[in-house]
DNA sequence: TCTGGGGTCCTAGGACCC
DNA sequence: TCTGGGGTCCTAGGACCC
């Protein structure tokens, strides 16, 4: 069997863990820039917030209902993740953390086990431990764990929060209740073509031929039908290392100027950097994008990305924002107002299986300067040594107007009892 | 009239996930 | 005025190899 637990609300139930005062309150948390909503509390998606709305549509919305809005904190939750999973860790020597808030058990040979119970003590350990409500799917393969996992959510009375498919009968009337669009891995290109053919429940896919189903979705699609059709087909999925790493940002204002963006290009260069280093990789190519804002039709339009193949791998953060830049002199377009960019490194490989070459090869100092750099960044917070092109007045901030503290990873932000 | 067979690598585009 | 960010996998077709 597998079990799939999901965290409810992930990024709302993060807001509340030290602010408990907002226990059935509304919620809401927004993007980068405070652009628009990224999670809802069940009491907010009960007001009709749509996932996405842009927040300066529904300003007067979140005054009227006196919802609370948050900006995206990542660093708590990403902290919160890390602590859900470590717990979740505790009840199955097998996991995956497939997403920031999600994680599959395999529970090989608990055959004899009280699976209700078991879901039932897991759910207590992560609340107790983290005070981050789960709710938990159990069923023979994963894409019904998904399933069981649904119709935990959405009667948490009934189920006390786990759900269990362990009977044919159970799985019949799961795939009979599920909407074909609800379906892990149909999303809205497939869901359409297939209520074209008259598909409307889970049921109804699963009985389509598998040649069809191979034609038109793919062998993704007929290892989706499978799986639902309780022959265990998806397993678990080691930890990767990332094939691409991306830093792309939103400004708040446009920007003009060629030496705007390649500082905020050098920038994004640096932090992608980081994160290629952390799973102790090079890169071999660097993709860099900027783009006007498309929402704005009245403005004239522009968007480009170049991929180059770099004269040897690299990892360091002064190499890779040179050939950013350098990349991004060749896009850039003067008269127009700019509103993203982004850096994506890509033909990531591990660091150990660079081939050096007779000719050119990435600075050697650098690794001993990039560790330093990384320590230090680590000791005394993001970012605090800079390379000289990139902002040293930190006038580029992301628009955060609603940021929440740091509780977890900052300990100038840890809450304070007052007896 | 008739023109082999079996591969790999790369890229763009499409679909999906959270 | 204001609209997020970061990933994965699969397929088809072209180029190329022996």
């Amino acid at each position: 069997m597998f079990a799939l637990i999901d965290c409810n609300n992930f990024y709302a139930s993060c807001e509340r863990v030290f602010r408990p005062d907002l226990n059935g309150k509304p919620i809401v948390v927004l993007s980068n820039n405070d652009g628009c909503v990224i999670a809802r509390s069940n009491e907010a998606k009960a007001l009709g917030i749509p996932m996405g709305a842009p927040a300066f549509e529904y300003e007067a919305v979140f005054k009227q209902h006196k919802i609370h809005v948050f900006s995206a904190n990542f660093p708590l939750y990403g902290d919160l993740s890390h602590r859900v999973m470590t717990l979740l860790g505790e009840f199955s020597p097998e996991i995956e953390i497939y997403s920031i808030d999600e994680a599959f058990l395999k529970l090989t040979g608990f055959d004899y086990y009280d699976l209700q119970a078991y879901g039932n003590e897991m759910l207590q350990r992560v609340t107790k431990g983290t005070g981050i409500p789960i709710s938990v799917g159990i069923a023979p393969t994963k894409a019904l764990a998904k399933v069981a996992n649904r119709i935990a959510k959405k009667y948490p009375k009934e189920t006390k929060g786990t759900y269990i498919i362990d009977t044919e009968e159970k799985r019949l009337k799961a795939l009979k209740w599920l909407a074909v669009e609800d379906i892990w891995g149909i999303g809205r290109k497939h869901a359409a073509r297939l209520r074209l053919q008259g598909v409307k429940t889970a049921l109804d896919f699963t009985q389509l031929s598998d040649a069809w189903v191979q034609k038109s979705m793919s062998i993704v699609g007929l290892r989706l039908k499978r799986d639902l059709e309780g022959k265990p087909t998806l397993d678990l999925e080691a930890l990767k290392v990332k094939k691409n790493i991306a830093t792309t940002r939103s400004f708040e204002k446009t920007l003009t100027e060629l030496d705007q963006l390649k500082e905020r290009v050098a920038t994004f260069a640096v932090t992608a950097a980081e994160k290629l280093r952390k799973q102790k990789s090079c890169c071999k190519a660097i993709s860099v994008f900027v783009h006007t804002n498309g929402f704005r039709q009245d403005l004239p339009q522009y968007a480009q990305n170049t991929y180059a193949k770099l004269p040897y791998p690299t990892n360091s953060s002064i190499e890779l924002a040179q050939f950013a830049q350098q990349a991004l002199e060749r896009i850039y377009r003067k008269g127009f107002q700019y509103k993203k960019a982004g850096v994506i490194l890509v033909d990531i490989l591990p660091e150990n299986q660079v081939q050096q070459s007779l000719f050119e090869n990435s600075n050697p100092k650098h690794i001993s300067l990039m560790q330093t750099l990384d320590d230090l960044n680590q000791r005394f917070g993001q970012q605090k040594i800079k390379l000289a092109v990139q902002d040293q007045k930190r006038v580029w901030k992301m628009k955060q107007e609603k940021l929440s503290p740091r509780y977890t990873t900052s300990l100038k932000d840890i809450i304070t009892i007052k007896v």
